[in-house]
DNA sequence: TTAATAATGTTATATTATAACATAACAAAT
DNA sequence: ATTTGTTATGTTATAATATAACATTATTAA
């Protein structure tokens, strides 16, 4: 049996982000094409902005971006585009952290999860389907109702803890 | 079979908050007391406070409250105060509403559950030992190795659902 | 083409949180 | 009881995060 996969699966050797990346948008395109929102060019650029790369990305960050790019941006610029991916599922905010992550898996992530190193400060993504059906389950017998889960798991990552 | 409590037990006619209050203080007292570290009057204070109600209290809340009661409190002196209450287990930070929550259960609380209530603003503490055991279950077969949880769980509460 | 709607621009400000350094209170050891 | 180190608090300033409110522009659909 061979050791189980790191926890920062996005980061080995042969990861090509250019593909990552063009994947994310596309995805968002095919979704927004059949759901009839529109992903204008600056939501687009946004969400181009956040995923980047795989860490999580500020608010403000990606504000001066757009700056730099084209006078006019302001905090509501970034805010409202936010909100909108979000929205959309296509990124996520990270309550403890105030940032925002792309989503790896737009369309079947009603719960994800999210390990966050402490150290390195890499984020995984985990969509585990028990994990959010005990929460469900539980909360579900207490009367109440969940509509929006927010789990966050601050620690340290495999490589983080070896060294 | 009867119905399963409510999502918010405090709220019940027979609650004397004052009692509840007194014994969060009085517990603090006793943690503190055999820990070493200090319980100091501003401190005391916060955690006051904060347990004013089962509600969530926001910092400046209990800044405005301070700077009312002797002059001279200022957003450290309330966040340094919240960060040691943090410290010791005494209070939650609700990263999802920037806010925070006396704890229920201080002293067996590594992995509390918190259902809030989008319509009524409610919110009840769980503490269950399996959702918290699943989660570390899943997430140390991947290589992480959690430290804190943060599980919030948005939603309606069964008041609010029935109304 | 017009009217309605949605998105963005723009200015201002609200909210949340920390940095940095000074002073005071306390604890432990002489 | 005094010094010394440590912890806690005071104080000023500012950083970081987020929204309100209203004006303008772009898009849609009648």
């Amino acid at each position: 049996m061979h050791k189980k996969q790191v926890v920062t699966p996005f980061e080995s050797a042969d990861h090509l982000h250019s593909e990552c990346l063009k994947s994310a948008i596309s995805k968002a395109e095919d979704s927004c094409a059949s759901t009839g929102v529109r992903l204008t060019p600056l939501r687009r650029r946004v969400l181009e902005l956040v995923w980047k790369s795989h860490e999580p990305v500020k608010a403000y960050d990606v504000l001066e971006t757009l700056q730099s790019e084209k006078k006019g941006a302001a905090p509501p610029t970034v805010y409202r585009a936010l909100e909108f991916l979000q929205q959309q599922g296509f990124v996520h905010k990270l309550e403890s952290l105030n940032a925002y992550l792309g989503c790896g898996a737009p369309g079947h992530n009603n719960t994800s999860q999210f390990l966050i190193c402490h150290k390195c400060g890499v984020v995984a993504e985990l969509d585990d389907n028990e994990i959010g059906e005990v929460i469900r389950g539980k909360t579900e017998k207490l009367g109440f109702t969940p509509k929006q889960l927010t789990i966050e798991i601050n620690g340290l990552c495999n490589q983080c803890r070896s060294n």
